[in-house]
DNA sequence: ACAAAATTAGACAGTCTTGTCTAATTCGTC
DNA sequence: GACGAATTAGACAAGACTGTCTAATTTTGT
């Protein structure tokens, strides 16, 4: 039933433990009841503290809701960056190596606990803090796009892509690679590995039949090593 | 401020007007607050309506909210087969005719109140309610996919397109196409008809770099001699 | 082991909401 | 105009929730 770091049985020690935990219950919460559902003795009792230490913690459901949203940006941020650094940037295999990191990019930062819940806040209460979701524009999405765009672009400089625009291109990667996952994730669900693995793949291909250049370069490339070897 | 059918000022009139009048704000209401957050108090006056009438019509407010998804449901579905309908199966200019039907999907169908409200409400309130969503995936994308795949497989029968899986095709097709349109749709904005011409354009021609046949097939022709030279 | 700080359980007032009920009023239709 | 059905305003009970307070207990640092 709970997710991850605290099990009411053994009620977190230290106060670094009670707060992350708060957080870590009221994201859960949050997420299911909606802000205006979500009921701060049951985010209590799920986070293994007393009603008072939330209180104590954060001061009121609002500034707790904000936390909320604070750390689950944060984190997500630190995973999509980790992701995109392992981006193919001198791919053997080029299609291989995108549906690799299409992969990643899916399990580790859209469908993982955080994503998931991340993604629900925004789209369930941005309206009613639009100040707070702005930030989280800038901070997210503001940052994210351009360094995978970045990536494309040292991609189709290295020769292995015709690309004209970057940012589109990294935005229409993602369109294509999740293209299959749309109905899932409306309905807050979690898409199954095998079924990750179907739209990464057939996304690249697509994206690979717009973009690629014939594995001209690659295979070159492969054929020179070889000679070499 | 409220949009659609009814200002207060005029209440509805009608048995049937004020039903629909219900049904709309109760829509706007709970997308705006959440179901938990939403009050019928307030769905009344926004219906202009008396709260007692909102309970003789509609039982309680499980079964309002019921109502509610079904009605936008099924008048989605409507806006979406129409627009389907004005798919170009013969088309003048390929590209200019995809980008025109793009931008009527966007803006009649997903863009517009109801696409809005119901995307809202799935998003919120599907894990609350499995089964109610469950039917809205049968009779919403369940019917809609393939209609639109039959399009597409029509049009690669009719040599325009290149296409393996008429089903992939429909999805990528729209996953290209709101690309650029992701972040705006998951604030919940209703983004500018430039940005949905923009994200269309960029779209369709990636798709058809992908899927286009004539133009696909002088590059990879162009490719393959230079590869062989 | 001791003192300060943090945490706990529980009570509490105040507010809000849902759904029902009633009596008065208005509407649709003949 | 008159009758029955629909609608209205308002009161109401029952329940839920937030945020505060207190007194007792536990944890932490020294």
């Amino acid at each position: 039933m709970k997710l991850g770091v605290s099990p009411d049985t053994f009620p977190p020690r230290g106060h670094e433990a009670k707060r992350i935990s708060i957080v870590d219950a009221a994201a859960s919460v949050f997420c299911r009841e909606g802000f205006a559902g979500a009921n701060i003795d049951l985010i209590a009792v799920e986070a293994g503290v007393s009603r008072q230490t939330v209180y104590n913690h954060h001061g009121d459901k609002e500034k707790l809701f904000v936390a909320v949203v604070r750390d689950l940006t944060e984190r997500c941020n630190t995973g999509i960056f980790a992701t995109i650094s392992t981006f193919p940037d001198q791919p053997r295999d080029l299609e291989a190596d995108l549906i690799g990191f299409a992969v990643r990019m899916n399990r580790n930062c859209i469908c993982n606990r955080d994503g998931k819940f991340l993604r629900k806040l925004i789209q369930t209460e941005s309206e009613r803090y639009p100040e707070l979701f702005a930030e989280w524009r800038e901070r997210g999405p503001g940052q994210t796009w351009p360094a995978l765009a970045a990536r494309f672009a040292r991609l189709a400089y290295g020769g292995y892509l015709a690309i004209d625009d970057p940012d589109v291109a990294a935005r229409q990667f993602l369109g294509l690679v999740n293209a299959e996952l749309q109905t899932t994730f409306m309905l807050g669900g979690t898409p199954q590995d095998e079924e990750v693995l179907q739209s990464a793949t057939n996304g690249v291909r697509t994206f690979l039949r717009a973009f690629g250049k014939r594995k001209a370069a690659a295979t070159m490339e492969k054929q020179s090593m070889l000679a070499n070897a």
